[in-house]
DNA sequence: TATGAATGAGATTTCATTCAT
DNA sequence: TATGAATGAAATCTCATTCAT
């Protein structure tokens, strides 16, 4: 059809629906998968009828990209430093952000959608039109960017491990971080004990030092 | 007796064509996920029509079960030990079987599906009959078991941390691995690169010695 | 979605079947229009049901596209003429080409759809996607270029009023007999007499000679 | 009585805005025909939202409805012959009538829906109930009878060709206007030119004299 | 072994319509 | 007069599955 621009659905008007309405789909989502996940679900949670659904987004795949579209501009959020971090050594602003972002992620409310480059299978992108789906892009790799440039300046000042890839680094940390919420359970441990683990877990892997070889198996050794 | 029983697809009679279903399979289910993966699209790949596809399976479910079920069986020669490696300390056993591992999902032919516990988001058993589920799901705890084992033996003998939470850590190290295929691209690293800076990772990770708290951020340190 | 390019449905390589079903669809469009068209109908009336068109059509528009593209296809042979023609002057041509037309016509399967151009409102390409609606609207200008040379030649030779606007007249003539099927019933005239009848309405209208103008209504004349 | 009888829409108590509301929708219904016609945008058309379209009209039919009423009401001027016409000759009647039925077309206000009879394909009437569409269809009736009896008195008095199906004349007569305004664009030409060929063409194509007859093409002639 | 032709259940979309406020 | 929030029916689309050949 040649025809007009449909506006946005009214229902997006009333932010405080608007925002439960996202809120209910990004748990179907998360526990389902975007493909499983079912319109009927989402309506059934939220007490309305597939058709009401409607009103607030005209397909499913409107939810999933407004739902990314925030859980990402909340996690460039996180990348900010506050003057007195700016001003730390590569190491210490490494540590800061892993403490923000999981400060982050438990607060987030899109908390099954991760909001992160690195993505685990399941890339919800890849459901994306290219449109939209490189609008989302753009932000993962501003976020990228950050930890990478903090990785690298840390390697040229000597904190870090030259020998390392830093990209590498970079998306193993993010991985590292957002799969946690696929496994957590606030039982056995805390979320406090989690980010300390993962703090000495990257302050003690980046350090400099030459990687454990092969050879290093070697009985003759 | 007229009345047929279910019985194994037919398929399974020529082993060769079937493994080559299966592995075309695995490949669209790591693609596309396993709902969003169409028997169509599998069948396209193979060069036959979905209606011969039901030669060899009868459901859609059967191709994931079987592939679990091989990429599972094939993970538990992992965890075998040979003399030599028996007699090792633990941080030496773990060190083989990080290598072990990583040289097996680099051999496996399901490699696009997850072989080990740990499984980041997208678990695929969820798919699975309760039945077929519970049998993928024993599988899983027998390899967990013996990361589990390894781990608390080393804590035992001092060579690691005792500080950590060691279900927590060996689930870790399973997801460190396993999500590799996720981002690994051949270009700008080798396979072995990573397998060392894992090596390295882990025994750095797992070494004794206390974790960084907050109180490492307070300025007056 | 990123993904793979499905390819045609199958049931398009039976092509006695596929053409089954493009006449059935094309009465049904043609009796209701496009969007009031039901799949439900068209499957009704070709003894399936509604699921099983998806093995001949992916969607609904592909059979627009498709009985639009023959139509035209099949218009095209229509401007066509035989080598006598070609010598034939202007106003011969014409009159040839409206009783080629005319049976083309008569003899057309997807009869319901109009194949040339000026397209009375409902214009069927107003349906299709951008990049089909242009195909065919490429085929409409090949056939619309034919009778518009045809007239600027007539013309230029003396044979046809110079006053007029040669594309208007050549929208007319396409209006005039393409309009033909809407009202059309065997019963009150035999279709040869209608073409008569448009063959002199046109060789008359075209004839040299001033049009009629307000004045000649003054009752002073 | 408490229970409601089916009223008149409420919003014709306000003449003007009712006039509005149907013009945009005669302006909508044109552009995409009635069943692809929504709601929704002539709400946003008009400004307003979709729920309160219903104030105005009950249901989307009453729209079409009422505009086809006033249409047809509208046309039934145009048949009405004033002392000094009633007194000329057929040939003279017809083509003041042609002009004043051309000069309504251009400027009646629900412009884009036929006011006569003849109806070019997406035939409105076909979607009132049955009794709304024979109300309407007494009106074309009406229209119609008007021509065709202008027609047959031209015959009867020698000064159109008797040969001719005067049914169909009529027809044809009411089409070639009422489709002026699917092609019309005013920039290269006149309404006042196009009025002025109509009339020749009709004038023309009803002289007396024998229709072109398929031996004209006998290359012997 | 394989295919062609179909089914039927469920998913997403669309939209005229309702009604309390 | 108008709106916001819904509904429900029907339409299109998707796809695992069946089965005679």
């Amino acid at each position: 059809m040649t025809h007009s621009a449909p506006m946005e659905p009214r229902g997006t008007l009333n932010e405080r629906r608007w925002g439960e309405v996202l809120q209910i789909a990004s748990e179907v989502f998360g526990e389902r998968g975007y493909p499983a996940a079912s319109l009927q679900e989402i309506a059934e949670r939220l007490g309305i009828t597939k058709g009401s659904l409607y009103y607030y987004a005209r397909t499913k795949e409107d939810l999933l990209f407004e739902i990314l579209k925030r859980a990402h501009d909340y996690a460039l959020t996180l990348i900010r430093e506050d003057p007195l971090t700016q001003r730390m050594s590569p190491r210490q602003r490494l540590e800061r952000f892993i403490r923000r972002w999981m400060d982050g992620l438990q607060r987030q409310q899109y908390t099954a959608l991760s909001g992160g480059p690195g993505g685990s299978r399941d890339s919800w992108t890849d459901f994306l039109s290219d449109d939209r789906r490189s609008r989302i892009i753009g932000k993962r790799h501003e976020l990228n960017r950050y930890l990478l440039d903090l990785i690298r300046n840390g390697m040229a000042q000597g904190e870090f491990n030259p020998q390392l890839d830093a990209q590498h680094v970079a998306s193993w940390i993010f991985i590292l971080m957002n799969d946690t919420r696929l496994w957590f359970r606030a039982k056995s441990m805390s979320w406090d004990y989690i980010t300390n683990w993962y703090v000495t877990l990257v302050s003690r892997g980046l350090a400099p030092g030459s990687l454990d070889r092969e050879s290093s198996l070697d009985p003759s050794s």
